[in-house]
DNA sequence: CTGAAAGCGCTTACAG
DNA sequence: CTGAAAGCGCTTACAG
């Protein structure tokens, strides 16, 4: 059905060359004989050959998207994102999970490198010890844009979103609401935004002079989608904090996936949320706004992000040809977040 | 830093074509030669180029995807099951979203088809009007898998779950827990699911003796992710249900998503889950366990139906090669599902 | 304004 | 057991 460039050649009776041309809108061929040959190739369903073109150039017209794990409800949103401009603007997406494991992690991009795929985005694994992947493939000229949180040792583009600043708005809100004592539980393995957001609450309880025994802060040995296997650790971590003097009214959580733990291990302990103790998180996945009680959170704006690094990956694949002297120098952008308020905080008058 | 194979060649004074050979392990090729060439492969990092080879072939070593929505509960997982087997196997896989349009769908096969991708998993829209495209794609020779609910006019593999044996199970759990009054609520937009979950429930009333007034099964309009803008379309339907005479205690909803927006309705309307209505749903999605109260579903083994479809896919992909008989007719996997029961469905006894 | 020719990096009959 | 050669479907200088 769908016919070659060199078969449409020998029915329009020029060489592929001209066909070549005609199709790509080159002034070089005669608007009469351009129209001609379009005219032609719509009639006779010819469709370039990407692969063949790709092949020629060295490149794919695909770019590539690793997550940890797609199954956690912060990708897919900005899978959504990228899929969409990347497809707008005439790119293929291939998607890997890296399941947290470096190795799965190396291997993929590898693949992908086989591949000569354009361009890649990635939700990196945290505290990975080994990045040479990403050097190699840099190294291939393969511009890359990482998104959430920053990789060690590597220089690439990134998006994430104010860390800080969420966490300082969420542990203010709490504040206004009446609370002092507020513990702060993290994940050890995100690093980079663990330490941003850790920050934004130590701030803003200084900013309003309270000040915090030993151990309010607990960093939780958080791996993979707590969804599909809750580990325990932030059950101990709870019941470690609810033993302290004195014991916390509110719970600052790193992120919403960690919260929705917390809501079981604060009620395993017999516990009412919000009335007992007040919870807040960080993501704003859309389970959160359903769990019991609706969690109020920092809202990421995932599919921005997506959108976002996709624009920033497809400018540089595209600018990489010219002679863009921007081409050079990474891109950071920093997305604004907002508090979502719900009902897992409540007003405490102690 | 990674060399081809015709540099390798130079490097071991050996023809690009004994290169070739010894890579792929031909038994033409001595021992010794094989060894050698494979290990200065290793060692000058030789990859070789897949995009080449796959042009020679006429092929890509990608399979493709295509869903609704990926933020939609229901495909992540079924995505990641997909991934995994795919690069289990070699294959690299390509995603996108049809957004719930016939037009997307079909322009992202034609991308594919210019990529030469080697197979195609896809959850169909609903109800399109024109399947011409997948026709296309197979008249390439392109094997395709249809997950969930089935193709009109076009005969292809299919992964599904067991549709009716869910709602029967779901319908028979109600009766169970003493309720009579079971109305159904389906989505009108997936005919294939829908219509036999319909026949899963009216079965199971019939053999209860069970006969219910006219209007006690409605069909929404329900088009994507009811997470990303609710319809209305559910609060009226639930409402013209409470206004019947007798009123219904339960609802058995044909899908998660639609139940949510249920929860909602019924609140609105001053009743109380499960204590005046129960609410049993289908689909198990990851939030159904969180929401309040925990949602009694029919669980669907996501992440296995991707894994069974992508074996499926790849184990086509690989036969057409050989003479295997097997490779023409079509695979229809039917998979098991199961009751999860949670808090949703209170005892009744009236 | 159009065409002939080389070449992208592989694989595969075909010689030797 | 190994090599020379053609070819997959394009694109791109280079002639004319």
């Amino acid at each position: 059905m769908a016919i070659s460039m060199r078969q449409l050649a020998k029915i329009a009776g020029v060489s592929v060359a001209t066909v070549s041309y005609a199709l790509r809108d080159d002034p070089r061929i005669s608007a009469a004989t351009r129209q001609r040959i379009q005219s032609l190739a719509r009639k006779h369903n010819c469709r370039v050959n990407v692969q063949a073109r790709g092949f020629f150039e060295g490149r794919s017209f695909s770019i590539a998207v690793i997550v940890p794990d797609i199954r956690c409800g912060f990708y897919p949103p900005i899978l959504q994102g990228i899929e969409r401009v990347a497809a707008d603007r005439g790119y293929t997406v291939c998607f890997a999970n890296s399941y947290n494991d470096p190795q799965t992690e190396a291997k993929v991009i590898h693949t992908y490198m086989q591949h000569r795929i354009d361009g890649l985005i990635v939700a990196p694994i945290s505290e990975s010890a080994d990045n040479s992947h990403f050097l190699e493939l840099q190294r291939e000229g393969v511009p890359i844009v990482v998104i959430d949180r920053r990789l060690d040792f590597v220089e690439t583009d990134f998006v994430g979103c104010d860390d800080y600043a969420g966490a300082f708005a969420a542990t203010e809100y709490l504040i206004s609401m009446g609370h002092r004592y507020i513990a702060h539980i993290t994940g050890s393995r995100d690093a980079w935004t663990t330490i941003r957001r850790k920050s934004g609450y130590s701030d803003a309880l200084k900013r309003s002079g309270i000040e915090l025994p030993e151990g309010y802060s607990v960093e939780v040995d958080y791996l993979t989608n707590a969804l599909h296997g809750f580990s325990g650790a932030v059950s101990e971590s709870v019941k470690a904090l609810f033993q302290m003097e004195p014991r916390p009214t509110a719970l600052f959580v790193s992120n919403d996936l960690l919260a929705i733990e917390a809501y079981g291990a604060i009620r395993r302990l017999g516990y009412r949320i919000p009335d007992d103790v007040s919870v807040v998180g960080f993501a704003d996945l859309d389970i959160s706004q359903y769990i019991d009680p609706p969690l109020t959170t920092v809202h990421q704006p995932a599919e921005k992000m997506g959108e976002v690094a996709a624009n920033i990956l497809i400018d540089k694949i595209e600018a990489k040809g010219s002679s863009d002297t921007e081409y050079r120098g990474c891109i950071s952008k920093t997305l604004e977040v907002e508090l979502k308020i719900r009902k897992s905080v409540a007003r405490v008058s102690r």
